[in-house]
DNA sequence: CACTTGACCTGTCCGC
DNA sequence: TGCGGACAGGTCAAGT
């Protein structure tokens, strides 16, 4: 579920709540893999250590603890990391139904001339950050963290994927996927030019499962991954070989663009994903193509935005401006 | 090696 | 209403 936005937007969300506090007692609900290397190292290094630092490399968050211990938590497709406590006051608002987000419909809302978007400020305006989560724990929580003053933090996981682990914080750089990831998309570092050295390593596949590839650049989603290529014109069938460098420069661009802006919208939530405070993230509600199928293309008002299947995910195109 | 597919899980939705 | 199958935002391992 969560990308680079969500991901991100837990990770301040976080830095917020939990910095500071002290751990005092973890509870484990009968799901060995959601906390696999806990039994050995939960008392030595988890029980009266504190929370120092709240970090995210690609869609991994990173807690440091003054233990010199880092929790490394990947929340997968339906993870979810929600503190309930004094701070933020309880998470628990009222029951949450499963439709309880029905997207905003608005006859006539204005569009974003250059990127598509209805208009952000109005469109957003009222919209409720509803809480998604009742209260916890819940069937779907996996680990519960005690802090010493009362509160607690959540890792609910309905699926089962996502995992928490704990690591020395001078080894979180050694661990496999800390190695083989790409770079982060945002850093200013990361330039066309350097995107496109590495998106060409996949020449033979499809531009779509080539930013999808956390090796070549970190943190690209379905969603984002469909939203981006949208916005730069790109068939998400393409090989990369055929892609040219002027597109893959506007592609980078569009990433960039559009991951800022979920970020600031506070992520996406289709289904699951929530914030640290156990609420919504609004960017579908602006999704220009992601479960649009249906729906009109931003650009082209009589063309319908088709569903697809590419690199073996849902894919959401405008047969119009995504040429093949 | 590069690339694609299936597996990991639970829940929901859709068609019969 | 019940049931089987497809599908869901991510990553690996195993396959071609």
């Amino acid at each position: 579920m969560p990308e680079l936005p969500e991901v991100e937007t837990v990770r301040r969300g976080l830095h917020e709540l939990i910095i500071g506090r002290t751990i005092k007692s973890i509870r484990e609900f009968e799901s060995p893999k959601s906390f696999p290397n806990a039994a050995s190292d939960i008392k030595t290094f988890l029980i009266g250590a504190s929370v120092i630092d709240v970090r995210r490399r690609a869609k991994v968050l990173l807690i440091d603890l003054s233990s010199e211990y880092t929790l490394v938590v990947h929340l997968k497709m339906t993870g979810q990391l929600v503190f309930v406590g004094n701070t933020a006051g309880p998470a628990v608002a009222s029951a949450p139904t499963s439709r309880s987000h029905a997207r905003l419909e608005v006859g006539v809302a204005p569009r974003d001339v250059t990127h598509g978007f209805r208009d952000l400020e109005r469109f957003g305006a009222g919209h409720p950050n509803d809480s998604l989560i009742g209260e916890l724990p819940d069937r779907s929580t996996r680990v519960a963290v005690a802090f010493t003053d009362g509160s607690h933090l959540y890792f609910n996981d309905q699926r089962k994927f996502g995992w928490m682990k704990l690591f020395p914080t001078v080894e979180v750089p050694n661990i496999d996927f800390m190695k083989k990831v790409g770079p982060e998309p945002l850093e200013d570092a990361f330039t066309a030019s350097a995107f496109i050295e590495r998106i060409r390593r996949r020449n033979g596949t499809t531009i779509k499962a080539a930013i999808l590839d956390q090796t070549v650049l970190a943190g690209v989603g379905n969603i984002y991954a469909d939203e981006s290529l949208w916005g730069a014109k790109i068939h998400p069938v393409v090989r990369v070989r055929d892609v040219t460098d002027k597109q893959l420069a506007v592609l980078l661009k569009e990433i960039k663009y559009v991951m800022n802006l979920a970020i600031e919208k506070g992520g996406s939530t289709d289904k699951n994903y929530v914030n640290a405070e156990g609420k919504r993230g609004s960017y579908i509600d602006f999704a220009r193509v992601f479960r649009q199928e249906g729906k009109a293309c931003p650009r082209h008002p009589d063309v319908i935005i088709e569903k697809i299947r590419v690199a073996g995910r849902g894919t959401h195109i405008c047969p119009v401006c995504q040429l093949q």
